[in-house]
DNA sequence: GTCATTGCAAACGCTTTGCATCTGT
DNA sequence: ACAGATGCAAAGCGTTTGCAATGAC
């Protein structure tokens, strides 16, 4: 979404290589990464990369998933309690519908949204765009009188 | 979440009048909450009161927060740096366009949005929908070439 | 040897909790 | 007076940062 007006010195100096370097931790962490597509909190891959006797540091994990994340190889989204949780890229950018009773949450996309949202911002001339979109409702099981609470 | 298993008593003890008291602190909360309809996070009140001079101990300013949102008086919603953010429930409503920079605010409104909410709400099965949309960018302003830094 | 990477330990920032004091009613 | 309300101080928690040691190339 960031389409800033980078003007490009470009001389010689253009790309600076990252040098990415292939580490057992790095590996560990796409390891696990790949074995699921749920969403996980770091804690969560940590005390499994422990359990799975392939021990890496909380800070490096917190270090590959900001990597990834920036690259975009990873999703990142925030629960109610502060956490935050991850899992590798599938699709793309989504919303959640969420019950307010018992917590149940429901990831809904809509194109015409973030449309609306790209078109609304540059009809007020704003620029690199993000938004935030939370549904919030009761469910069918919560509004059934069948559910007592 | 732990509000499980009272073993009420029960006996004519059914209604437990939660015996709500009027103090100057909540009057100050209620004030500040009902003065705009943008969310706040919970510090943000607290420096806000401070600034209108009707001090109000942090402490408190949570216990209404949690309070008002569990009567529903108060919607809640947590951005990703690990903040929660509230604002007094309205009836009607318009989204904000908000500048990152400069903090500029447009409001904005959506009929579509308005209606994709519902539906998707709908088609989940959820009933008493109501939801948050709130835009991020940078303003021309501040975009512009002719405002370096 | 160089430089990306790792990860311990400590710092952070928001939120929650313990508990003694205060205050509407 | 009594139960709800307040708020200081300190703990909790996930996350971030400082920085010296490590290891890929």
């Amino acid at each position: 979404m960031a389409e800033r007006g980078l003007a490009a010195p470009a001389a010689l100096a253009s790309a600076r290589a990252p040098q990415e370097r292939s580490t057992r931790q790095k590996r560990a962490i796409a390891a696990v990464l790949g074995s699921s597509d749920a969403f996980r909190s770091a804690q969560d891959l940590y005390a499994e990369l422990r359990a799975r006797g392939e021990a890496v540091g909380l800070t490096t994990i917190y270090n590959q998933l900001h990597l990834l994340t920036r690259t975009g190889e990873v999703d990142a989204l925030n629960t109610d309690d502060g956490e935050t949780l991850y899992r590798r890229c599938t699709t793309e950018h989504h919303h959640h519908l969420v019950c307010r009773d018992c917590g149940r949450t429901v990831e809904v996309e809509g194109p015409q949204v973030e449309r609306w949202a790209e078109s609304v911002a540059a009809t007020n001339g704003f620029v690199d765009v993000t938004h935030i979109i939370e549904i919030f409702g009761t469910c069918a099981e919560c509004a059934s009188p069948a559910a007592p609470q």
